[in-house]
RNA sequence: UCCUCAGUAGCUCAAUGGUAGAGCAUUCGGCUGUUAACCGAAGGGUUGUAGGUUCGAGUCCUACCUGAGGAGCCA
């Protein structure tokens, strides 16, 4: 086995990557990669390497190289890594377009195969690829997966830059329940406090939108409820936009532009992607504004006949959420809850004070809330009744209750939660699928 | 927290209460266009744990552990 260091990695030959291969064709590169698969026939191999950026499938001729580099391919372990040089040739018959014409290669580390790579290439259970994580990743299906995620954070952050947006964000330990209406995670800080990580910055985001004008913040946020669905994480990445003198109308307008973008943005880049998640790309393409907005009422309505058991002042569940979007193929919006389902701070709509000036987004096929939001209280006197109504501990909302003391006004925001998005823009059957290293209720590790 | 289902080779799964099996992976052999390659051979087991019923338990019973799906809660 060599013993490497920088140096020995070095070669004359560029180095490419496995997706800018169409641009070299006749043309002799290196690739730095890892094997992802070796089909042998005698005296014709076939190494298939992958390096990141996509597969490659390499073709290596006994007759035509030397005999330790044709052993040496042979006999190696998938996911050992290697450098490999050739040529590159356009070839219908690879996977790719592309194949690799194999002159040298050299091994970095080659798999024992007293303890080869345990993810082999036929079919594995959820448990095992979850507690193999670290190398689940590597896998096409999972790769093509958190690329999405990639092209569905970057995009959000693009449109809310482009759209006068300025991003801050909030903390992660806080001293009290944003909303009162979740179970957090507590945390020992230092000597005697408590904290609780966040889970979510829109009260925070209330005062920088008043500071700004338009803000958003981006990051992890948590629940712990024991909720044990394919639609829960206890981690997870949520976008909050808030706007000052905005309303619930301009909630929507946000909130369906940005889904519309997110939507394109994926379709534009994330093409190769999600042919290997095998998405209906017609389903992703239907998703046009404008959404269709429905009442809460007429929601009910709905759902009651068709057969739902929900009651005038329930909220909706997975089931029921599944029913709404089935009479739509775009997303739709329910609007104006009953105030008693929501968080204290939400407008109530001045012409029906029992409802909530809140919005949210079910997404299509089923993938139920993505976007939940609306215009948030603004009246001091107003607060500190919900406050109490609430329960909750006025003085930890001395600071909430001074940005309706100095020059409220009435503004809103939302938050989406990503690995929804990129569970129904995929195509996914389970949310633990789009972040790297899910956190779940029976899932810490790795 | 509740309901349902499952736990057998490294992995995915078989096995009427009566000798513990296959495919993949690994090793050896064969094959010049493979597409989860294929063909032949070998090694590989405390059947989740602890009790119980039985002449005999992977299989039946009890408890526990672990996981999956769903409910509630939520994005």
């Amino acid at each position: 086995m060599t013993v490497w260091r920088t140096s020995d990695l070095m070669s004359a030959i560029p180095r490419i990557t496995i997706a800018e291969a169409g641009r070299h064709a006749g043309e002799t590169v290196e690739l730095a990669g890892w094997l992802y698969n070796l089909r042998k026939s005698g005296k014709i191999i076939f190494p298939q390497v992958r390096d990141g950026s996509g597969i490659m499938q390499c073709v290596c001729v006994k007759a035509q190289v030397d005999e330790a580099l044709f052993e040496t391919l042979k006999n190696l372990t998938q996911e050992s890594s290697l450098l490999i040089r050739g040529s590159i040739r356009a070839e219908p018959r690879a996977p790719g377009g592309y194949e690799l014409d194999v002159t040298g290669a050299e091994v970095v580390q080659r798999v024992p195969e007293e303890r080869p790579y345990p993810i082999t290439p036929k079919e594995h259970g959820t448990e095992f690829l979850f507690d193999h994580r670290h190398l689940h990743l590597r896998s096409r299906r999972q790769h093509a997966i958190l690329r999405v995620r990639h092209e569905v954070i970057k995009a959000i952050r693009d449109y809310f830059d482009s759209n006068g947006f300025t991003l801050v964000d909030c903390p992660i330990f806080t001293p009290a329940a944003c909303e009162g209406t979740t179970t957090l995670f507590e945390v020992d800080y230092f000597e005697d406090e408590k904290v609780f990580l966040t889970q979510s910055g829109q009260l925070y985001n209330e005062a920088t939108a008043m500071a700004f004008g338009k803000t958003y913040c981006f990051g992890p946020t948590f629940r712990a409820e024991k909720s044990k669905t394919r639609r829960h994480l206890t981690e997870f990445w949520m976008v909050e936009p808030e706007m000052a003198y905005a309303t619930l109308d301009d909630v929507k307008r946000v909130s369906e532009e940005l889904i519309c973008f997110l939507v394109s943005r994926v379709l534009e880049n994330r093409q190769a992607e999600l042919t290997v998640l095998e998405r209906d790309i017609a389903k992703l393409e239907a998703v046009k504004a404008p959404f269709p907005r429905i009442s809460y009422d007429e929601a009910v309505e709905t759902l009651r006949k068709k057969g739902s058991e929900i009651e005038w002042g329930g909220d909706f569940g997975g089931t029921d959420e599944t029913l709404l979007s089935e009479d739509y193929d775009r997303p739709v919006m329910v609007d104006r809850f009953p105030s008693q389902i929501k968080a204290f701070y939400f407008e109530p709509d001045p012409e029906r004070p029992e409802l909530a000036l809140g919005v949210d987004v079910i997404a299509s096929e089923g993938y139920g809330e993505i976007v939940g939001g609306g215009q948030r209280i603004y009246s001091l006197e107003l607060l500190e009744q919900r406050l109490r109504e609430h329960n909750l501990p006025a003085e930890a909302f001395e600071w909430y209750l001074d940005l309706r003391r100095f020059g409220g006004v009435p503004h809103a925001g939302f938050g989406m939660g990503v690995e929804r998005a990129v569970a129904w823009l995929c195509g996914l059957d389970h949310i633990r699928e789009t972040i790297a290293f899910p956190r779940m209720l029976y899932r810490t590790r790795p």
